[in-house]
DNA sequence: ATACATCTTTGCGCCAGCGCAAAGATAGCT
DNA sequence: AGCTATCTTTGCGCTGGCGCAAAGATGTAT
């Protein structure tokens, strides 16, 4: 059992805190303040004055949207090493999402001003930062640009694609997604509802692609997935 | 007849060179190439190999990525102040879509250790290229948000009033989006066809919402839109 | 003027996916 | 063990918006 990682293009290989000497790393972290959170507990509020960023250290996080329907998106799931809520931080403004623990989940936070000097001093940070948030932003690019042309069926086989890139665990019965993950949260993170998702899923696992139990998936056949994700039709 | 701008969220509060001391300025523009874009010119295509990130001088780009369809989805479009493929620069990777200019536009370019020298001498441009993109990003989440939860007709409405924030010029019939504006650029951008663009702005006309023609749409009663974009049901 | 290309409109049929309802499954709590 | 809360599944009807076709409108080049 070991994680995931590479073999594709969104190799995670931007980090904050990379290319660092060791001196000015300590430095950074001795200036952040530590949080450790509960299992879903949430870290900040959609809409709360902004006064802290956030990296994480070990875990993953929900970040969601609340739209004036009242109804939850799921913007992205961030795991350790990741960067969220340097936007609101260095705007001046309030958190434009709410940020979750999902499983016990460790992070440091800066404030601005702690933020700006660190930046100005090692503008290294600054551009780490730059290329975290530039990555992020070819991500979400990539799923509007999906939300405009798939179909939920394709959505929902990439985002599960995605998620053993982030979360996969490797089990003797296939590549098992280690967050808890609902068919309400896949509804909500791929602009589909909780009924759509369940009769998709459902049928892959009577296609013998994926196993599931409550909030808990585990691709069986990935390559089938992935041959179904890239289908043109 | 002149330019909009404030009133709103989305004011265009993060510009790439501002807060430099004027000598650092001259030099940023000086170590940049200029270039002039004739109407509708490519200025990098996607897939291309990234060397140059660009800032728009005077004019417009609109930012389009090509679907394994064949369907092309408009990103954005990008005016005066702003920056762009900072991503594909700094990762060192590919254009992940392409940029076309609507007028003549006017752009400058910098190369990647150029951009990389700038950024580590005056830390603060980091720092304003990290706030623009951070801008971008959350203009790009909503629309995602939108996108899960809204249907056509609202996001239709709700991309006609962010057009007018940066390219509204008030006129006596009312207020007019000052790029060539197709159906099936809206559709494009929206997430719909053009024959569903085409009925809702058919619809529209006919209340005395808006006046269009070929490729240019006149908002007369901006206030019944915003009405209209913020209903919920 | 004329021809060609592009953009726009409208009718019509269709279906992917939503919404609701209701029942079954699983986990945590006392 | 039993109760409650949450998650999941499935049937069924409905519709927003797509897809196609075909005609009209507007702009551009020769």
């Amino acid at each position: 059992m070991d994680k995931m990682n590479s073999t594709t293009t969104e190799i995670k290989e931007n980090e904050f805190l990379k290319n660092l000497p060791q001196k000015q790393y300590d430095d950074i972290i001795q200036s952040g303040i530590q949080k450790i959170l509960k299992p879903k507990s949430i870290l900040f509020r959609q809409g709360e004055a902004a006064n802290r960023c956030y990296l994480i250290k070990k875990g993953h996080l929900k970040l969601t949207k609340l739209s004036e329907q009242g109804k939850e998106v799921i913007i992205r799931y961030l795991s350790d090493g990741e960067l969220t809520a340097a936007v609101a931080v260095l705007n001046n403004k309030e958190y434009p999402l709410t940020a979750e623990s999902i499983e016990t989940t460790e992070v440091i936070g800066w404030d601005k001003s702690t933020l700006i000097r660190m930046m100005k001093n090692m503008p290294d940070i600054a551009i780490n930062a730059l290329s975290v948030v530039l990555e992020r932003l070819d991500n979400v690019q990539n799923r509007y640009m999906e939300l405009c042309t798939q179909r939920v069926e394709q959505r929902v086989a990439r985002t599960l694609l995605r998620l053993i890139k982030t979360s996969g665990l490797k089990t003797s019965g296939g590549i098992c997604i280690d967050i808890p993950l609902s068919r309400q949260n896949i509804a909500d993170y791929t602009g589909a509802t909780v009924f759509t998702v369940s009769r998709i899923l459902s049928s892959w696992e009577k296609l013998g692609w994926i196993k599931s139990e409550r909030e808990k998936i585990t691709i069986v056949d990935a390559h089938a997935l992935v041959i179904f994700a890239d289908k043109i039709e």
